[in-house]
DNA sequence: CCGTCAGAAATGTACGTACATTCACGGTAG
DNA sequence: CTACCGTGAATGTACGTACATTTCTGACGG
């Protein structure tokens, strides 16, 4: 039987949502949270104040709460397709209906201290190193490269990479999802190699994409991706409500303004 | 008196929500939101149920609500630094201590067709045109292009751009803050002109950014930027919780990975 | 003419009640 | 042992009441 202060100036919903938030991150709710008729019971208020506070925790996207069932705390949301400039990528290009497909010029493990440091990983851990030409349409759209821990990633060893994406191999294969990436983007000119790889027009610039993936605190991806600036474009809104937004629908694949 | 559906499966108060968001953008409340006691009556539903609606609009940042007055509809939390790819920037190059100066080339009225369209204005409209070399330290950072619409942007003919931002001197010489834009990042080369200016080292590439800025649905500005690529790199976070995000804080400034 | 103050009006908080809807669990029948 | 169904429990919806607090307005007085 907790106690709350009446009277205190504070609305009693709002000490109670503070006084949840506070027993939910030290842990005490990880294996049930409470219902509302408990809570009515611990802290001796009404069911509409209850509700309040859990609305507050809801909207939060603390707790999830479900017709029938106690509420429960809300498991990271973890994000099915990673967003960011790589997502806005390939979601475009299937937008534009342009057929998509991948060319996999390398899958194996290897070790590689300088990759192993960005991962913040030691330099002789293994890594699954996955290298793909990506197409869109009978061109080439993107040179990726990404490094996985071995550790984690090793099923994927046996995937098929040529149309299926590298995110749901792993969600399917290994269970892992990311829940937070970095991503740097960097404007420069492909090496020749790069250049030829693609079959970039002399004159066309590239992103260079450097993107770091992490699920649940573990550093999971590092990822480099090179696109032709000459058939790409980011496209980004942003309003005062809704903030920054990258907008994969539109204008990405190059035409003149 | 309008009339819901009771029993339709459908909330009550989300019914009350909808219709009441669909008054809201048809400007019908733009002089005065009604009360909850208004709306009890008009619908003829209970307090509670009108107040579980307007809670809705509020956590949407449709609606403002104090003690004592009226709900009023929210003003659009005007932007005081409009985001993007722009505005991480500038902020980036400020927090690395580096002194900001523009060298403006030209201020001046003048009727351009071509951007007029973009900015959805007949092609012999006037606009204010601004063109200024932006130096982080003493080496160039960016070629900054931008067109305003000369009735709104006239009062800028006289400002100093030297050291103030333009946004600030619109907000300030004319009330404009814009609260929606748009922006199209593109990687490619430099024109020999925009590379000379720049101080573009042979091998860079740079980024070129287009964007397009609203208030309140009105075209304010049509502007074309072009930054080295060499000495800045977009980043950006996304987590399941917080999106995507311009970090305009780290790595700005080129340096090595 | 202007400042002050009381009252009206509006929203915020908090209580209560009733019923609908959905889910989980356990018992029963096959 | 399994499949089904009914009961109980939990949340969702919707009604009602009362009072607190703040704001606005209009009347009164200086």
């Amino acid at each position: 039987m907790r106690k709350l202060e009446r009277g205190s100036g504070e609305p009693l919903w709002k000490q109670l949502q503070e006084d949840l938030v506070r027993r939910l991150r030290s842990g005490e709710f990880d294996d049930a949270f409470p219902g509302e008729l408990a809570l009515v019971e611990e802290y001796e208020v009404s069911r509409h104040t209850v509700r309040q506070a859990l609305g507050q925790l809801r909207t939060d996207g603390l707790i999830v709460a479900e017709r029938g069932r106690q509420p429960r705390v809300a498991t990271a949301p973890e994000i099915r397709q990673p967003m960011g400039a790589l997502y806005s990528l390939f979601s475009s290009v299937e937008e534009s209906g342009l057929p998509q497909h991948s060319v996999v010029r390398a899958l194996d493990l290897r070790a590689d201290g300088v990759v192993a440091a960005r991962l913040n990983l030691e330099g002789s851990i293994p890594l699954l190193y996955l290298e793909r030409l990506r197409y869109a349409g009978d061109e080439p759209l993107a040179l990726d490269r990404v490094w996985l821990p071995a550790s984690l990633a090793e099923p994927l060893l046996d995937a098929d990479f040529t149309h299926t994406s590298l995110y749901n191999e792993l969600a399917e294969r290994t269970g892992i999802n990311l829940d937070h990436g970095r991503e740097d983007i960097r404007a420069m000119n492909p090496n020749p190699a790069e250049r030829a790889l693609l079959h970039c027009p002399a004159d066309a610039a590239v992103f260079s994409i450097i993107r770091q993936g992490t699920a649940q605190n573990r550093p999971v991806e590092w990822r480099h991706t090179v696109v032709r600036g000459d058939r790409f474009a980011l496209s980004a809104e942003y309003s005062a409500n809704a903030g920054y937004r990258l907008t994969p629908a539109t204008t990405a694949l190059a035409q003149a303004w």
